[in-house]
DNA sequence: CCTCTCTCTATTGTATACGAAATTAAATGA
DNA sequence: TCATTTAATTTCGTATACAATAGAGAGAGG
C-alpha cells in the first residue's frame, strides 16, 4: 500500500524503452502533458495515498519516459504542491496537514466569493449549460457510488466558474486551490458525507443566472463553510512528541 | 542589449566548470537558489528586459552549472510567469501585455485588501519594526535616485506584509504577484511618478499598528488603485494587424 | 534481548552527448 | 531585383552515464 506504483514493477519494460525511442519525432510537450495529468488525477482521485512515495525510475518504467522528463514532471506537481520533493529523497504525494488545510479554504473562501460578483454578470447561457452538466455528472457520480469522480468532478466545477471572471491568473491560483482541495479531502474527508452537497452546486448556478451575484457570494461563503465544517481535523501527532510536557518533569 | 547575458561570455568558463566539479560534496539546492535568485532579481529590476532571450548554454557558462540546472531553475521562473518559455525556442523574458497587468492588480486588490483585518489583528510590535525599516529603505532608495531597487523593496515590503496574516498560500501567492507586478511597473511604470508613494507605507504601518483593520483595508484599496492608475497601459499592436479594418475593405 | 555501528545497496543529483527542429543566410531562378 | 528554396548553424529536447548520499540490513557488543 505504500508502494503503490512498485507493484507494477514489470509492465511494459522494454516496449516502454522502445516506444519512447521512436516518439522522439512527435510532439513530446502532449506525451508530457498526458503523464502530468495521470499522475495528477491520480493524486486527487485518492489512488496514490499520501505519503507514498514516488520513484522516479518506477514512473519512468511505467510511461516509458526517461527520468529527464519524469523529473520535470515531479518538479510542476511540487510546485502546485500535489507532491513533495524532499531535497535528498525525492518526490512523494504530498500529506497536508490540518494548517494547510485550514489556509487552503481560507485562500478558496477570499478568492471564489470575491469572484462572484464577476461572474455573475459575465456568464452567458452556454456557460449555465456547461455548468448543468458539470452538475449533473457530478451527481451521477455520486449515485453510483464513485466518490473519487464525484471529489474531481466536483473541483472542475469551482475551477470552470473561476474562469468564467475572466481573470486567468486568480483562475488558475483557485485551480491549484481546488486540486490541494480534493487531496485534502481525501484526506480529512468524511466519507458518509462527501465535500459539495450534490443540490448546492445547482442551486448555484440557478442564483448565478438570475444575475444575483450577491446572493451567490453568500451563497458560495456558506458552500465552503460547509465542507470545511466536514472535514475531520485530526490534532496530528507532532514530529518528536515532547515527552517532558507529557510525563511532567 | 537584446543580449544582457552573452556579452560576459568568457567571464569564469574553465573556472565555473571546475568549481562546479568540486562542489559536488556541498549542499547544490543552495547554488541553485542563488542562481534563482539572481535571474529573478535581475528581471524585477529590469537589468534583464522584458523579451531578452535566455539562452541556456549562455547562463550555464555565466554560473559554472550545466544546462540541467540552468533548466530546472527556468521551469521554475516559468511558472512564476517571470519568464517565458516558449515550446521549441527557449525562454525569454515575459512581456506582460496589458490584460495580464489588469489581472494581477485585480487579483492583488482582492487579496491584499482581504488579508488586512487579519494582519491587523496578527501584527506585533517587532512586525512593526521590521516594516518600518523596510519603508525606510525604501525611501533611502528613491531619494538616491534608485528606482529598481525601490521597487523591488516596494516589492517586499507587501510580501511580507502578506506574510504576517498567517496564511501561507495567499503569503506566497501574493509574493508571486509582487515579483510580476514589478515587471510590469517595469514596462508600464510612469518613470516620473514610481509606483507606491513614498508615504503611502509609513501611513499604511501606522494604521495597521492601530490595529484598525477595517481602515487598513480602505487604505490598501486606494494604494493599489493609484498604483495601476500611474500605470501607462498603452494598446498594444496586435500580433497581426487587421488590415482590412484599418484600411476598409 | 536490545541497541549501536558499519557496510552495502538503492535512489537521487548532475553532467554530457546526441538527435531534432527552427531560424538564418546564401544561392539560384524568374 | 525580388522571391523561393535549400543548406548550415544554432539551440533546444531527451536519454544515458557516473558520482554521491541516505536508508536499510546485518553483525557485534552490552
Amino acid at each position: 500500500m505504500s508502494q503503490p506504483v512498485s507493484e507494477r514493477k514489470s509492465i511494459g519494460r522494454e516496449a516502454g524503452s522502445r516506444a519512447q525511442r521512436q516518439r522522439n519525432t512527435d510532439n513530446g510537450t502532449e506525451r508530457h502533458d498526458a503523464i502530468y495529468r495521470s499522475i495528477s488525477d491520480a493524486v486527487i482521485e485518492h489512488r496514490l495515498k499520501p505519503g507514498a512515495r514516488l520513484r522516479e525510475d518506477a514512473l519512468s518504467e511505467v510511461f516509458g519516459v526517461s527520468r529527464t522528463g519524469i523529473r520535470k514532471i515531479l518538479q510542476r506537481l511540487a510546485l502546485e504542491q500535489l507532491v513533495t520533493l524532499t531535497p535528498q529523497r525525492g518526490a512523494s504525494v504530498t500529506r497536508p496537514t490540518a494548517d494547510e488545510a485550514k489556509d487552503v479554504f481560507a485562500a478558496r473562501q477570499m478568492v471564489e466569493c470575491g469572484l462572484m460578483a464577476e461572474v455573475a454578470k459575465r456568464i452567458t447561457e452556454d456557460n449555465i449549460r456547461e455548468l448543468r452538466n458539470l452538475a449533473r455528472q457530478e451527481r451521477d457520480a455520486l449515485r453510483s457510488g464513485e466518490q473519487s469522480t464525484a471529489i474531481k468532478i466536483s473541483a472542475a466545477f469551482h475551477e470552470r466558474l473561476a474562469q468564467l471572471s475572466g481573470n486567468d491568473t486568480l483562475a488558475e491560483f483557485v485551480a491549484g486551490l481546488c486540486s490541494r482541495s480534493s487531496l485534502i479531502l481525501a484526506v480529512y474527508g468524511n466519507s458518509g458525507h462527501l465535500g459539495c452537497e450534490t443540490h448546492d452546486h445547482g442551486e448555484l448556478i440557478q442564483l448565478l443566472e438570475q444575475g444575483d451575484g450577491g446572493q451567490a457570494r453568500d451563497f458560495m461563503d456558506r458552500h465552503l463553510k460547509a465542507i470545511e465544517a466536514s472535514l475531520l481535523i485530526v490534532e496530528e501527532a507532532a514530529e518528536v512528541p515532547d515527552l517532558y510536557r507529557i510525563f511532567g518533569s
